[in-house]
DNA sequence: TTAAATTACATTGCACGCAATTCAATTGCG
DNA sequence: CGCAATTGAATTGCGTGCAATGTAATTTAA
C-alpha cells in the first residue's frame, strides 16, 4: 500500500498534521472564551469531567483525559489555586488525592454552559456533522491507542 | 440549536476534546519512530516541510505549520544543533534567517520514508479512508482559522 | 532625508505533555 | 509476620505553543 513514499512524506497529505494544527486552531479558538473565566483549554477540559463527576481520583481523571501524574498535578494545583477544586488525601489509602469541585468551581459550570454553542458557531457545521466527525476521530483515536501499550 | 446544554458540556460529545486526545495519541505513536531518528514530532513536521521545499524563511515555515516565531526559533536552534539544518541570514534583508537542510538532513528523509506506512498500518485505516478525514479535519481547520484573526 | 512605522526574528515567561525517577502507602506472598 | 513488589502521586527535566515584549533592519512618508 506505501507505495509512493514521496506523496506520503507530503505535510498536508497527512492525517497527523491535520489533527495537529486543528487541534492547535481549536485551542486558540476556545481561548478568548475561557479567558474570560480564567481556564486554560486542559483545564477546561478537567472540569468539564468534574461537572460530570465529582470526587474522582487524580489517576481517574488521567483516564479519561488521557494524560498521566506527571500533566495533571502541576494543572489540578492551578485549579486549586484559583479556587475551582480541593484536592484532598483519601482517609482509608494515602496515595489518593481525590479532587472536588468547590462552590465556586460548581458555579462555573453555570458561565461555561454557552461555550459549546460559540464553538458549533465558530466550526460553521451541522450538530450532526460534527457529531459525524467526532466519531470518527474517537474511532481512530481508539485503534492508535491499542497500538502504544 | 445548543438547546441542551448539559449534554454539550459532556466531554465525549465535544469534537474538540476528540481532535486534542486523538493527536496526543498519534504523537505517541509516532515517538518511538522518530526516535531512532532523533526527532521529536514537531520537529519531524518542520522537516516534512523542507524536504518539500528548502530554504524556507522562518515566517514561511511557520504559515505552513501554523506556528510562531516563539516556538520555531527554539525548535530550528535545536535541529540546527542535531546538525539537521542551517540558520542563515539573508544577505540582501538581514532580518530574514533562511532555514536550509544540511546533508545530514537531506539523507534523513530516505530514513523516515517508511514511517507514513508505519503510520497507517497502526490506523487500521484504508488509504481512501485516512483521506477522506484529513480532508475533513482540513475543512474544519480552515473554518476556525477564519474565525481567530 | 530622516523620523516614524513596519517587518522578521529572538527572548521571556507561563502552562502544558510526557518520560523517568522518587517517595510514601498499601498489598501480597512466603 | 516480614519484606519485597506494587500502586498513586509528586517531582524533575526537556521540548513545545503562545502571548507579550524586545531589537535590529527595512520601508514609509512627511
Amino acid at each position: 500500500m506505501p507505495n509512493k513514499p514521496n506523496a506520503m512524506l507530503q505535510l498536508d497529505n497527512q492525517l497527523c498534521f491535520a489533527l495537529y494544527s486543528t487541534s492547535l486552531a481549536m485551542t486558540k479558538v476556545y481561548k478568548p472564551l475561557l479567558a474570560e473565566l480564567g481556564l486554560t483549554y486542559p483545564q477546561y477540559l478537567a472540569m468539564l469531567v468534574l461537572w460530570e463527576r465529582d470526587g474522582l481520583m487524580v489517576s481517574e481523571l488521567g483516564e479519561k483525559l488521557y494524560l498521566d501524574s506527571g500533566t495533571l498535578t502541576p494543572l489540578l494545583k492551578r485549579l486549586e489555586t484559583s479556587g475551582y477544586i480541593s484536592r484532598i488525601r483519601a482517609v482509608d489509602d494515602e496515595r489518593r488525592v481525590h479532587i472536588t469541585l468547590t462552590s465556586s468551581g460548581r458555579k462555573l459550570k453555570a458561565r461555561a454552559a454557552k461555550i459549546p454553542g460559540c464553538i458549533v458557531s465558530a466550526s460553521q457545521c451541522t450538530i450532526p456533522e460534527l457529531m459525524a466527525l467526532t466519531g470518527q476521530v474517537q474511532a481512530l483515536r481508539q485503534r492508535l491507542a491499542a497500538q502504544a501499550p
